[in-house]
DNA sequence: CGGACTGTTGAAATATATCAATATTTGTGG
DNA sequence: CCACAAATATTGATATATTTCAACAGTCCG
């Protein structure tokens, strides 16, 4: 990106928000009007189903965006909870106009953005499926840990996790109960090591083996992509 | 749209290719350089998991944009197989660029676009994962029915399905045989009538009452977009 | 026509859910 | 900083949805 995609990026955003742990950032059934850029924390986007049941689709790290399916619906699809402390900003429908009516690249890269998080659900989908929860749970972890360590908040292998088994069961779309029982087995087997929030991956190398897809890594440049000032 | 973002949509493709049924489009694994526009006819986007087994993660339909989360991977992530006779074009990432670069409006329909496909996935991962398989078969053929609805390829809430059971399964994460027992019991329950490959749903209140989520629908208009010349 | 898919049904095996009881941790107010 | 309540983790026993294996019927297509 050049000086003037980073600028404009950042102008993008209002007002530095706080948000405390357990705030619910925008709830399913809410007009969107804009959506989040998450600078600080985590944050779960979740919906619940008609039998009551909640699924967590998506555990959004500091430099997502949040929010932005549900501009394409009338009311939010998701609920989106803050699961640390943390920081947003709230980007509204007319400042990505703006965006889109004056930086192609930047519009470009938003739209390779959104092709990334589908390419992370169909994994997942995919993954769910046809896999057992001992899988699941080690392709879970590996995201996990490669996205944490492009952040920087990995050290040797092992990242703060501020979930609870609950939590992890409604990201996999098992019960609480089954999610502790396969994280003993990982475990006992030494893959994995786990204190209180601390998680340690033990052993990479059996992990990816367990993992039913590899996780994907983006490529790095996009030649094709239109300089930030070319438009027509 | 305007006639501008009509042309332009159309000049992106590249020459209509005709397709043969089990034509396999483009293959999990090989460098992406562009995508697909779907013109006429089935295509599955499927994925093969390090056990061998495959899994189907959306059924495409005229109208729709093929392997476009695969431009951010420097492979493809699907394999993209014709289920009928059909027509595709292709589109360059050249194209793709001078698109952006020339046409905001069509740019942020784009993005919409690609956030609309993740609320499909959401939902299909969300559901996935918490439900029972007839919950799922109903929430499946109720998205058909909508989407093939919008194509005017039903009537009577009968349409034409090309699809076996075992790719049914491969959908939802079923195995054929369970499928099969499945759509029996909605037979048995009046829910739905199937003869060879037309699947007709008798009972549409039903039907969605077993679905654990509601079919979305996008919002009609997008008051925020960019004009198609409002270039800065 | 015949062979290969595809659909259908039954019986047994299995992964995961559910229910229940207890231990441990975490957060909070005094 | 402590004590206590609430949330979370852990483990066992049982129930259940789905898979697996198997056998056969139907159907499509060359």
């Amino acid at each position: 990106m050049t000086r003037r995609d980073i600028t404009d990026l950042q102008k993008l955003g209002g007002p530095v928000v706080s948000r405390q742990r357990g705030e619910v950032i925008s709830r399913e059934g809410q007009p969107a009007e804009g959506f989040h850029l998450l600078l600080d924390g985590w944050v779960s986007s979740s919906v619940r189903l008609r039998n009551g049941k909640r699924l967590i689709q998506k555990l959004h790290l500091p430099g997502d965006m949040l929010g932005t399916p549900s501009l394409t619906l009338p009311s939010a699809a998701d609920t989106l909870t803050a699961l640390t402390e943390g920081k947003t900003s709230f980007v509204s429908e007319v400042s990505l106009r703006k965006l889109f009516a004056s930086n192609p690249k930047l519009s470009a890269l938003f739209f390779m953005a959104a092709q990334l998080e589908r390419i992370t659900l169909m994994d997942a989908l995919a993954s769910a499926g046809r896999s057992s929860a001992l899988e699941n749970m080690a392709h879970l972890l590996l995201d996990l840990h490669g996205r944490l360590g492009a952040l920087g908040a990995v050290s040797n292998d092992s990242f703060y996790l501020p979930i609870t088994q609950e939590m992890i069961g409604d990201i996999l779309g098992i019960t609480a109960v089954h999610v502790n029982r396969v994280l003993r087995e990982m475990s006992r087997g030494g893959l994995v090591k786990f204190e209180g929030r601390t998680m340690c991956l033990l052993n990479l190398q059996k992990l990816r083996a367990r993992s039913p897809l590899p996780i994907r890594v983006p490529r790095s440049k996009l030649p094709w992509l239109p300089g930030a000032k070319a438009v027509a």
